[in-house]
DNA sequence: TGGATATATTCGGGTCTATGAATATGGACC
DNA sequence: GGTCCATATTCATAGACCCGAATATATCCA
């Protein structure tokens, strides 16, 4: 896992969201993500591929659904970058609309209509 | 400054390079890092330029020589991201290499030969 | 088996990026 | 002025990247 390859996957507006939620979350479906950034599915799953390609995300099919986390195992200083620089970013847009439609959204896979 | 900013401007070896350097050593010309890093000058100077309009350096002429540094007035979790991840390879190559060149380059400007 | 939903991939076009080579700019000094 | 040195820029090329549209794959359920 070296720095070009880690900055490259995180020069991207779109791949910022999808990790700024998948974080604050835990695990998201790829229909998630795609209605809390409100994109095309193409783009979402191919920005996803990009992600677990770098070893930034896991990825794993239950049922229909591909869920994607977070690599528990990511180096130290990995963690403390991407901490650090959403932590910086949490209270703007388009970050704060992007949580908004995803508690929003009904009928997610997996969870209850009426939490 | 924002995110996708930051890492675009960090997501080449190339700049890294520089980055690590100046961080080390305060400030540095051109052509100390030309020397330091063993490539074109010109390829220094367009991923200098590229450091500066992206916020992270500072550059000063003085006399011939143009001296760049890190900007001090960076955001926090800007300083945090540089700090964690040039940490990470302080000990990999090429950052040795490049250390190790600067010390041995003579006629560095503004210093003095037998230090 | 067939249809519906979720996800991934391919294709084509436009844009950005990094590079070496060549050239231009700018200051110092005679 | 002219010359040298340091630095910046232009030019052309090759490759990477991002995108929407269309299509392919995979799973579930009837």
């Amino acid at each position: 896992m070296d720095l070009e390859t880690v900055f490259r996957a995180l020069s991207d507006t779109t791949r910022l969201r999808c990790l700024a939620l998948l974080r604050a979350e835990g695990e998201l479906c790829v229909c998630e993500l795609t209605h809390a950034l409100d994109l095309l599915q193409p783009r979402i799953s191919r920005h996803l591929a990009q992600l677990r390609e770098s070893g930034l995300l896991l990825d794993e099919r239950r049922g229909q659904w591909v869920y994607y986390r977070m690599n528990p195992q990511l180096p130290a200083w990995t963690e403390t970058v991407i901490a650090a620089s959403l932590e910086a970013v949490r209270d703007q847009e388009p970050y704060l609309t992007d949580r908004r439609r995803l508690e929003t959204m009904t009928e997610r896979p997996g969870r209850l209509c009426c939490a």
